[in-house]
DNA sequence: GCCCAGGTTATTTTATACAATTTCAAGCCT
DNA sequence: AGGCTTGAAATTGTATAAAATAACCTGGGC
């Protein structure tokens, strides 16, 4: 807990229980309950949730209270769509200048993801693809888009959440992609490996799309007509 | 003040003073004096901040309060590539789907900028300018993007509001560049709104990096490589 | 003269208490 | 019987006051 803030750290804690699935989305979040859950007031609850609600986690609706942001598919596909505008650029910007430190925390964490794969351990999973891609945007400069790209990260994670108990070979892909697109950023082929992250935002949002039944919806966000994909 | 809680409007109303810049850039924000301001007490206050913190106006640092985030040409930059990034694709996404009522509407938005223009009215310019940019994308369906881009929208006006009022004529070339989207738009021309679009997101870069003496940054997010502009 | 410690003050943060708003349900009227 | 009004309960929003934390200033020691 290394929050200084008590709302600081009620955030963190309700965030992960989102994420997590404890709190289920649509759920109402009573303040009153929560705060009695923590041991606090309703003070920092209230703060928390404010600042939950900008990520994108929680609707607050006046007077009537909290609820867990809700899943869609069009939410999941807008969340992959505005992922799929901005993760290659950043990526772009980033990966020549990644050092041999990153690629080694990378490296660490490839693997704490296959140990998580192999141990059935989705909790840690959504976590660590978090953490590895910010890692390979890290060297952007760009401090705005990564936290926004952080927060449709956790987004997205809520969703392969539900999908991941029941599609092992979508997570086994992933990885496979995640471990070429570090070997690609150390070799410094940064086009492909720009190309490789737009297959898998791609793959991730078809699989997603399928699972959740909304096939029909487009995934990607159209890039603007003078651009040639 | 249509707004139901009181937190809400001050909100609304410390964003409108940081917007017009009577709040300046890093000042403190101190919450016993915005508090006694508006006749309330420090806890709508406190939530109208952490609301204000995470549009990225104002910046919180535990303990020691917040103050208005400053002004740097390189956040304006990141603001600029990412509406560079977004806005283009949500045009491409609304523009087919406008109605006569938007474009009346776009025509009303117009008139009045440029009644503003003329007597001088600053304070309306930036305003106006975001209504107009939301409402061209307003049919895109993407609620969280067009959220986004308001955001990025509200940052860039305080910028613009630094440089307008030297630089007339990059006024009035927005006003013409708004005028031939809105055109083009109306007679189906998508793409050339787009590129349009794209253009004018540059102009109003380089215009402000020249202006702000960090012509050196760049201040267009580059494309991912796979990708021919 | 400069640096560190202790206390002081100002500010934020949290707790408790109160007021306003919504929701639900029961009762009344049409 | 159905819809509307009214009232109570629950929940949220706000105000006041106490606790905690960080910055600041003063005084003593080296």
């Amino acid at each position: 807990m290394k929050n200084r803030t008590m709302a600081g750290s009620i955030g963190s804690e309700i965030r992960r229980r989102i994420l997590d699935g404890r709190y289920p989305a649509g759920s109402q979040l009573r303040q009153d309950g929560l705060a009695a859950e923590f041991g606090a007031s309703r003070i920092p609850v209230r703060e928390a949730l404010f600042q939950l609600e900008a990520e994108g986690l929680v609707r607050i609706h006046p007077h009537r209270g909290a609820m867990v942001a809700p899943l869609s598919p069009a939410d999941a596909a807008e969340a992959l769509e505005l992922r799929g505008a901005l993760e290659p650029r950043l990526l772009a910007l980033s990966a020549p200048l990644l050092t041999e430190a990153d690629f080694e925390r990378a490296d660490r964490l490839l693997d704490d993801y296959a140990a998580a794969l192999h141990e059935g351990a989705t909790a840690r999973w959504g976590t660590l693809n978090t953490e590895l891609h910010l890692l390979l945007y890290s060297r952007a400069n760009r401090p705005r888009a990564l936290g926004l790209v952080g927060s449709l990260l956790a987004e997205c994670d809520r969703y392969t959440r539900l999908q991941l108990s029941t599609d092992a070979a979508e997570l086994e892909r992933a990885d496979r992609e995640h471990r070429e697109m570090v070997r690609l950023c150390r070799n410094g082929h940064v086009s492909a490996a720009c190309a490789l992250l737009v297959d898998h935002i791609g793959h991730v949002a078809t699989a997603l799309m399928a699972f959740l039944g909304e096939s029909s919806g487009e995934t990607r966000m159209p890039a603007p007509p003078q651009m040639i994909v």
